[in-house]
DNA sequence: GAGAAAATCTACTCACGAGTAGGATTACCT
DNA sequence: AGGTAATCCTACTCGTGAGTAGATTTTCTC
């Protein structure tokens, strides 16, 4: 056996896991380490105590937003397509392995000085998002609204599907990404002018998306019709559609 | 003393704001006993055990939403009407003392029959979210979108109200309720007729609502101008506005 | 005021889980 | 092979916190 560096990541993600599966406070080491077939003193051989196994998964998974802000700053686009590029991301992050984590860590279970850190990077992206907001209210392509609300209400419908989204269920994290940009979107209020800046969006990022699955853009719901009106067999697909609650 | 029920409720209410500040895992039943001054023997005198604690929480938080679905029943107004009605006392509801407890609330920590209850009670909120959404397309007063992905978001966002709203904030959980119906009515979009079905929302339940405060409506932000552009003061108003974060 | 019932206390038990000491085993190098 | 360092184990300590037994005090009733 060699390379500390990778067993020590294999620690992190089935930390991720369990924690995932049955809270922080419900895992103990020993489950941790029984997953992985070893023993509780060898997790600590590759990690100094539980917390510091939190907030490497917590890293794991903000990081990729971290990322997807760094990318997007790139793009010469709207605002608001900056944005929604940002929000895919973070809503795979969410929904990814480390999504519990990331969402669910909370200052309380941590030490001052990690609890700090993680305040820092919470902000920080947090920020990002009131920038972009901002930005687009400014270019035009975001109607004016409270930054710091609107900022908050984005992260937190995407933070929460953290809470109701599991692999193997009928949308993948992609699919899922593409319906909530639709809704931040359009918001609930009908659109008359359907056609109102026809294309334009949900298209730009295909490049830096890692172009998954099929249905992308507009189109990805079957079941919506293109009128003002849904027709009555609507309710019943949706009746069709799994039990999960969302809240 | 007497009157039991009354000392019961001081029990409940002591823990769901221990639960609030502490989290369930780092609440002792020592501390609440302590937050009562009274010992832990007590706290066992009016309820059966930790979990009931949470539990009772759970149901007080989310029984004011049931609350709202009953009220708005009766309401004769528009699908969405009465769907922003339910949103705003679901907003308070979770921006409440027993927000947290509503929200955070996990089957993890649960007993399988407890489990089961909370999540019948969370999956009734949920459905009755998406039957307004449905109702709304049915009779126009909602934008088509698919019901079950947009009940996650509006949820989401509402939810994560309880991690980041304190009491002697800047904003009232009234004036953030209203907030964040306007966010989600309106999206990211710009809207170009700023007019569009100009009044006939927002204003329905104002007689429902405790009334608080004095801005309701359209104009609580002050800093948002009306026209399609926002002026270049806007970022610096957001800049002197707090410093929360949002995930 | 006596006796019963309600309410609260002191003083425990007990399990569980984080973290450690120190020994065994394995891989690595020349 | 033989020695060293990395890796992993067995077998503990120790604190904490849920929950309880049983005594004690307060309150209510007649």
């Amino acid at each position: 056996m060699q390379d500390r560096a990778i067993k020590r990541e294999a620690v992190i993600r089935a930390a991720a896991r369990a924690f995932n599966e049955k809270g922080y406070h419900n895992t103990s080491l020993d489950d941790i380490a029984a997953a992985l077939e070893v023993t509780k003193p060898t997790v600590y051989y590759y990690v100094s105590n539980k917390e510091q196994l939190l907030f490497e998964c917590f890293l794991a998974g903000v990081e990729q937003i971290r990322a997807a802000f760094r990318e997007v700053k790139q793009l010469d686009v709207s605002a608001r397509d900056r944005l929604n590029a940002v929000l895919r991301h973070y809503a795979q992050a969410v929904a990814s392995e480390f999504g519990w984590c990331m969402v669910r860590t909370e200052d309380l279970d941590l030490s001052p000085s990690m609890s700090a850190h993680i305040k820092a990077l919470k902000s920080e992206v947090d920020q990002g998002i009131r920038r972009l907001l901002r930005e687009g209210m400014q270019d035009g392509s975001i109607h004016p609204c409270d930054p710091k609300m609107t900022a908050f209400a984005l992260a937190g419908a995407l933070n929460w599907i953290a809470h109701w989204f599991r692999e193997n269920q009928s949308m993948t994290s992609a699919q899922i990404a593409e319906a909530f940009v639709l809704i931040f979107e359009n918001g609930l209020l009908p659109r008359q002018t359907s056609a109102a800046l026809p294309e334009e969006s949900a298209h730009v990022e295909s490049s830096h998306l890692k172009s998954r699955s099929s249905g992308r853009g507009r189109d990805t719901h079957s079941d919506r019709s293109v009128s003002g009106r849904t027709h009555p067999s609507n309710s019943a697909a949706a009746r069709r559609r799994g039990r999960e609650r969302g809240d």
